[in-house]
DNA sequence: TATCTAATTGTAATTCAGTCTCAATTGCAA
DNA sequence: TTGCAATTGAGACTGAATTACAATTAGATA
């Protein structure tokens, strides 16, 4: 088992809850997807795989990941489909997002990040984590 | 006609399209509240004063509020209801939050939104609003 | 002012992400 | 090994949001 198991079933346990061969075989699909996902994509990649895991059992199972920060529910989307994102041991990023075709850029920038550090140190804020989505058109969309 | 019927009326004119009598009410309701409202909401005001508008032409009208900067879609909230947020004649601001004590500070920081903007640059990106939210621990809140 | 037409409206049907029910199954503690 | 609460899958259900379509209308033009 890998640090996210070891965290998810740890967390799991703490509730009285079982650490299923579903929830770890979602775990481990999430846990090898590098970027954002929904419910259908996860879904197709364990079928693909061979995994007979349900649409209910994975609906189910990635708010537990949620609150295990394992992931976290990303910024809306174009379509009203919920994305998630993976978060353990990654590194933060702040997004931008087609209103249109939905597209999503990743990007972060030091100088921002700073400037936030200083506007809490002004209000005497401790922050713990912040999101920032920017919404607009992308380069082929603001044509249209 | 105040600033904002102006405002919205020149940007459908701009686009070929109407300032029809539904569009003109749903905007004078809009401009009317103060604060964050979802589609039943505006419906039902709209029912109380003897307007009848329909729910397909409030989700019709609203997207292009969205699009006129008079309004924004607000944070996701818990059920899966997309809520509205007026913001035209308002400043725009971001969010600090308390996560113990539920504090909100609003801010505004110029540097921020100029380095979004070169961000969006990059990209080639046209932005149409952002939001940033800070979690975190107040000054009373981060002793405890 | 009358005419014309593309835009708009309301109604009702439809879509579809997400939730829920329930019987069958299973992890796990004792 | 047993007992049972937690879990699962299948499919029914929910409800916000979208769409088709026929009737209506805003507003440009003559």
């Amino acid at each position: 088992m890998n640090d996210g198991e070891i965290k998810y079933k740890n967390y799991l346990h703490s509730k009285g809850q079982k650490f299923t061969p579903e929830r770890q075989i979602i775990l481990k699909e999430v846990l090898a997807l590098a970027h954002h996902f929904d419910v259908d994509e996860l879904y197709e990649r364990l079928r693909r795989k061979g995994h007979r895991v349900s649409r209910a059992t994975i609906y189910r199972t990635l708010p537990s990941l949620v609150e295990n920060k394992i992931i976290k529910e990303a910024v809306r989307c174009q379509d009203n489909i919920t994305k998630y994102e993976y978060i353990f041991g990654h590194d933060h990023h702040d997004h931008i997002v087609c209103i249109k075709c939905g597209k999503i850029y990743e990007f972060k920038n030091e100088q921002i990040e700073k400037l936030q550090e200083i506007t809490c140190k002004g209000y005497k804020f401790k922050p713990v984590e912040h999101r920032l989505g920017i919404r607009g058109y992308c380069q082929k969309c603001r044509r249209g």
